[in-house]
DNA sequence: TGTGCTTTTGCACAGCTGTGCAAAGGGAGG
DNA sequence: CCTCCCTTTGCACAGCTGTGCAAAAGCACA
């Protein structure tokens, strides 16, 4: 790691002093001046509003954020930011906490547990508002060291508890027992689930909903689970599970990434037609499920509610936690061969 | 926009005073403590490091900002950053910035020059050390600006020339007339360039190395321009182009995001055979490239390599701009009639 | 011109950290 | 024990902003 840079003078931004000397007012009517609210003649703020643009001078937020109990940060801590989904939804929320003022703090994590908590601290020592985990799971002893340094928590799709935190969770257990419905009632005799190894709460819940659906029906399914979450496992998942002596000819996959794996692999290797041969669901409505290639049935996760869920609970001031249960919705496309449209649940 | 949240004392982290009074020393020996390089004793911080453990303190790095010549933040100005070449880019570059002990503080654009303008302004109110732009065209004037505030430039894939600034280029017009040779020597008859509107310095680099190439060789080649760039254009590229009486055997799609769009109908509307009846060249590399729908022969940007320059270039004190080119790699894979791989330049 | 009320202004302090420098402390050697 | 040298420590100040509060200024009315 570098060495300590050194003392602030080798560095000289513009501040309120050199505006004030310009404007010839004091420091303190500068401050007003781009203060909201503050009382300010509209002589003085000309003066002090011309010398500002003159000097290019910007109002230091980090000082700022020592006088402030806010300090407009949020850190956003988010691991694979480069899949489809995470991408989508973190573009979506750095909008949304832009639109409300907010400033983003983006601390890319590997997706260890450890890896959360170095990026909490890391949030701590900038004093962020709050952060939002995408990605990993936090010990349950931050909540407390989180609370005390006034670091507010918003967990997205996490299923730990914390008592002051936001949680906003999605109906993955209703959605996976949905997709096995939808799969027998548009008449497949053999059903699978498709999923990967890495153990997040969502791919977890998604894939306990199928299987409880399948085993209150008393049908029995085949479960396949390989490696991380991506589009090469889909194609693993695929070749595993069609070179079975049986194959199955209905297939949900956790994600659509690995779902367009799945369905490139029995096309190209297994010949089989989607979906007379064979029907397929994934899940996150990425933007891949549809291409023409795809024209994936899928659900859809309501971004837009979760960031506006996210912004709404960071207006508030009081310090309760909550929770918030938000559905997917179901987006019928091609991959799945009866389309009763009236009947499906 | 909110009002202004009020003073400090509603929010109360703990300070390097509580650690101090815990600790039973000074003020300035719990900062000693946490300050690289600086002298304390064995004994001295082992009692600090016990006594900020168990408050659960956190240096403030807002309030370091103030007396340090670097807050360690670098700005991020990038838009569409759910595209898959952005969002992979935006991954390998926080990924190396963290590793480098920098702070990334994410600034979600719409393209717009003025939206940069905001963008770059946020950037000097947090003192950021730099601001990388990845998207949008800062104006000249701006680059005064930074300077006078302390904030150095990163352009990516820009052409506009900032003095003190580092610029990293890619040869976008030696990749463009590589593609018409490409096109050429794989026996295309009728070759086209496929691109959008938006007028991104990359897009109209490659372009213009394309049709540069085919006028040089006094070939002729369609031209087709459509929309924004996304996979729906690419669509439309496509249908535009394979309506045509006499339709072209080969295309350079400026982007894969295109490229899969023109793929897909290729296919799927024309019953065109790939590479049999059509080749077809994407930029980029996209995950989505490889997949075995697309197996897209395309050009791979070094992003390894322009994250290097971006951090090297950060730790140099110097204040002086540098320009570096880098040459993205062909990666051939089915979408090219022939491959006579030892004859392509 | 004087009075009363409102608005504006600037001083002094606060928030939290890092550091120059003088004083204190510690250790080694004569 | 004393001296010298090195290390450690704490004071006071700096970085930049916002704000309570008292003083000053401005304005309207009699």
């Amino acid at each position: 790691m570098k060495q300590n840079p050194g003392p602030r003078p080798s560095r000289r931004s513009v501040s309120a002093k050199h505006v004030a000397e310009a404007a010839g007012v004091s420091r303190t009517a500068v401050s007003r001046t781009f203060t909201p609210g503050a009382s300010v003649s509209p002589a003085t703020r000309a003066k002090v509003l011309a010398a500002a643009e003159s000097l290019g001078y910007h109002v230091n937020h980090l000082a700022r954020g020592l006088t402030r109990s806010e300090s407009g940060i949020v850190a956003l801590i988010v691991a694979e930011l480069d899949t489809p989904f995470r991408a989508r939804l973190l573009a979506a929320l750095t909008d949304r906490l832009q639109a409300a003022g907010k400033v983003a703090m983006l601390i890319n994590t590997d997706r260890s547990d450890e890896s959360v908590e170095g990026a909490l601290r890391q949030a701590m020592s900038y004093r962020t508002d709050a952060a939002i985990v995408l990605s990993g799971r936090p010990d349950a002893s931050l909540g407390t060291l989180c609370a005390r340094n006034g670091l507010r928590l918003i967990l997205i799709n996490r299923d730990e508890e914390f008592p002051h935190a936001l949680h906003v969770r999605l109906d993955d257990v209703a959605c996976g027992q949905r997709a096995f419905r939808i799969l027998r009632e548009s008449g497949c005799v053999k059903s699978a689930l498709a999923t990967s190894l890495s153990a997040t709460t969502s791919l977890r819940l998604r894939a306990k909903g199928f299987v409880d659906a399948a085993r209150a029906a008393s049908v029995p399914v085949v479960e396949q689970a390989i490696g991380e979450t991506s589009y090469a496992t889909g194609r693993e998942l695929g070749i595993a599970l069609f070179s079975a002596e049986h194959p199955p000819d209905g297939v949900f996959c956790t994600t659509d990434l690995m779902a367009c794996g799945l369905v490139d692999v029995a096309r190209g290797q297994f010949g089989l037609r989607i979906p007379e041969d064979l029907s397929v669901i994934g899940f996150d409505d990425i933007q891949q499920a549809s291409w023409e290639n795809y024209r994936l049935t899928t659900f859809s996760q309501p971004i837009d509610r979760m960031c506006e869920a996210c912004v709404s609970w960071l207006d508030e001031t009081a310090v309760g936690g909550d929770a918030i249960s938000l559905e997917a919705s179901l987006v019928l496309r091609d991959t799945v061969g009866l389309h009763p449209a009236n009947e499906v649940t």
